[in-house]
DNA sequence: CTATTGGTGGACAATTTGCCCAATCGCTAA
DNA sequence: TTAGCGATTGGGCAAATTGTCCACCAATAG
């Protein structure tokens, strides 16, 4: 919750050269290495960082298409199992549920358009879904990034 | 684009703990040292892995609130200077250009309701915005991921 | 005033890294 | 078959980093 300006930096330096370790990062933030440590250890006791895993890129794997599926699913089946199936498809990035009666907004990829087909197909297929409709992103003009929102939560 | 099982073995591992090194790495998965750290060179080489930052949690951050806000753009303008200006607010996460007229699709964090009011009027205000419309994510039951795709797309 | 918290600077052994090498293996092309 | 070629292996080396201590200082809360 309270973060200052040195966790800031922290996590600006750290995402943008994932690759140093603790005592670089102190020697760059002219910080003892034990602040660092104990910085980094706050931030992921208190879950602001909930991990360091490597971050990957579905289009480098040949999934070039990303799209938004907004489905409508049967509300006395509940959303649950519904979640759970949509799970199974690996091709499903991630899944909310949204306000409105019982919708869920997916994010999928797939190899091509015609391959969406596919993955919707698989997606309409689960038990619960009554219809979709989907848009497909043409471009990312802005990644997904936390960086501006870690500084704007500072203290 | 060609990933075998053993790319799969060291995305899985590295992802569920990254805080181990090259050396560990190469002792759970039996092979050699040089070759584990000749695979993540090649998988990041050929953009695959596009980085190794840390993760943050917007809602440790205490932003609970994540919305999906559709915008509808003047088409004259074009998208790009109204990705710019989106670009700047910092609870702006991601923005997607997607099919149909002139729309923008983008996520966004909010501290509470009424906070998510205060950004979408940030949003409203840019130039060239015409219109918006959110849904907002009430749960995630599939937080977003890509391991069941790195092993979907396996040799 | 005093206990607590966070930071500093230093020390230590143990581990890990970066980088080199020669040998081997599986596969492909001639 | 044979000659390459890329990938992997196993090893070795110095240098750097890590994990874990410690004592000390400053600011803060009670």
């Amino acid at each position: 919750m309270t973060i200052d300006q040195l966790d800031v930096r922290l996590v600006t330096l750290l995402t943008e050269e994932p690759r140093i370790g603790v005592l670089e990062c102190s020697r760059r933030l002219n910080v003892a290495r034990g602040t660092v440590q104990a910085r980094l250890d706050r931030l992921a006791a208190r879950g602001v960082i909930v991990g360091h895993g490597p971050q990957i890129d579905p289009a480098a794997l040949g999934y070039d298409v990303t799209a938004f599926v907004t489905l409508q699913i049967r509300q006395v089946s509940g959303h649950v199992p519904v979640a759970d199936r949509l799970a199974l498809v690996p091709e499903v990035l991630e899944v909310h549920t949204i306000t409105g009666g019982g919708d869920m907004l997916c994010r999928v990829v797939a190899r091509s358009n015609a391959d969406l087909q596919r993955v919707i197909d698989l997606i309409v297929d689960v038990e619960g879904v009554v219809r979709t409709s989907s848009v497909i992103a043409l471009d990312t003009p802005v990644p997904y990034r936390t960086l501006p929102l870690v500084a704007a939560a500072r203290t």
